[in-house]
DNA sequence: GTGCGCGTTGCATAAGGTGAAACACGCGGA
DNA sequence: TCCGCGTGTTTCACCTTATGCAACGCGCAC
């Protein structure tokens, strides 16, 4: 193996430097691999093509960063949770062919939500212009937010409030943020009104970024995993037009991304060892 | 990603067919591959030497068959203990540059120990056969066996002795095994002799083929997870001329294979994820 | 001995990988 | 608003280099 008399071939070994390159940084975009590998991009293009035509990585439309592919090799590291992006990046490009703005992917994190993909760069207008891969969202002020507060369990949710709970929190408040959510859950759907008194390192943002949004929960085996948004400017009087003109396309957009993340969860098999 | 103008790399395209290919089915000949894939058997060949430069895949000395590498993926899938055969190969194969017989490596199973890997088809000699992987040694009636039952904690021992314990044993039998393993960690290696009255399936055989073995354990972080034997043709007289020369060397590389593992075996970080 | 199967090597051919150059596009600054 | 830079994308002519036929070696089975 190490000792052949044989060459080797020349543009695999390239191209499997490029899938290692991707592989080691857990995000790459194609400037950095030409520097990193000092391969002209033209090439580098062709390359990523084919080694994503193969399964082995794929494209964030959030930034258009590479990134690889996770085989049946990391289950058991926190089940499919972690390709939820990757699995709906492509959901998430239909959407946007379907409808005229842009939508964000966010999971929950300890005091916030945090944006793991967008199509928002499929769209040119200035205003779909959503945060970056990793920005924080808050559970309170946002719809996104909501949507998952109010599809998940209620172990959960009491877990999530008790923390995001302000030490002067007024009188009635708590109450006040379950009945937005218990309305959000009967709803079916996510919206950032009304306003709700807690504070949040994001809730000035959210009250004068002049936009609307509606969000609902992904489901994969009873349970929210995720939650996709759609956002609009808000203008006065069209908020109902939109709505009501994309509401089904986004839940089905999300029970389609369910649905994937669900099949792709089979659990991998365990190779026994004695003992 | 997917609709590109730019042509894809054919090199790179088919490569990754076989990288795949090695990872479909576990261990593959180039034969397989040349039936499965359609391709000739010269660029196969230039294929996986570079797959194996690159460390994607490994060739097995004792067939010469393609593994594919289990990267940092298959952790926490039994620690490093699945590729005690791929780091073994290289120090089996310069072993056989230094000693004058083949070797075998076993790793324990509930009844038995198997062959994971033998560098014997690297002798031209008929005599140097050692069955392929997958066979069956016992741990009674081979310097293998007794070499890992010699090495293993107490519980271990008695669970494996209990499990061979045949119901007619005569008295004192088990007492003898039990001198006999203690004589062979004192001694530091094992030999098949002497002869223990306990039947096994292949106790006729070892006793009948006319040869000799050594072996010796491989410790990993305390613990022995394999073992590597050296075995030659019976001839009289020339046994502790055998043991006597070669017995450093087979020490050596256990203990290098052992190093090698414990090395690996660096757990792979857990990602974490919020509740 | 001999025939067959499989792995390996050599080499002529042209397929196709390559990268310079030009193009497209958005973003930030003036 | 316009310009310029940085980044991603496409094109294309050159010639490296991937390719597979053909021949060889070797071990194994019959």
């Amino acid at each position: 193996m190490l000792e052949r008399k044989v060459k080797t071939v020349r543009a695999l070994e390239r191209g499997l430097d490029v899938l290692v390159e991707v592989q080691a940084r857990r995000a790459v975009s194609l400037h950095e691999l030409h520097q990193a590998l000092k391969l002209p991009k033209a090439t580098l293009l062709r390359m990523l093509l084919t080694l994503g035509r193969k399964g082995l990585i794929w494209q964030r439309l959030a930034d258009g960063a590479y990134l690889p592919h996770l085989g049946p090799a990391a289950r058991g590291t926190g089940s499919a949770v972690e390709h939820i992006a990757e699995i709906a990046s492509p959901y998430m490009k239909a959407l946007s062919t379907k409808v005229a703005w842009p939508s964000v992917l966010g999971v929950p994190r300890l005091d916030h939500m945090e944006i793991l993909e967008t199509n928002s760069p499929l769209f040119r207008l200035d205003s779909a212009i959503l945060g970056p891969v990793g920005v924080k969202l808050s559970y309170i002020h946002t719809a996104t937010g909501r949507a998952y507060l109010a599809a998940c369990d209620e172990q959960e949710r009491e877990a999530i409030i008790a923390r995001l709970r302000p030490k002067d929190a007024a009188p009635g408040s708590e109450e006040d943020l379950r009945a937005i959510l218990k309305e959000t859950r009967e709803r079916g759907y996510a919206l950032r009104e009304p306003l709700h008194p807690w504070p949040d390192r994001s809730k000035q943002l959210v009250l004068r970024d002049g936009r609307r949004s509606m969000a609902v929960a992904i489901m994969a085996n009873g349970a929210p995993i995720a939650t996709i948004n759609l956002t609009w400017p808000a203008k006065r009087g069209t908020d109902e037009a939109v709505m009501h003109r994309h509401l089904e396309a986004l839940q089905q957009t999300a029970q389609a991304i369910g649905l994937a993340v669900a099949a792709q969860s089979v659990s991998a098999p365990i190779a026994g060892n004695a003992a």
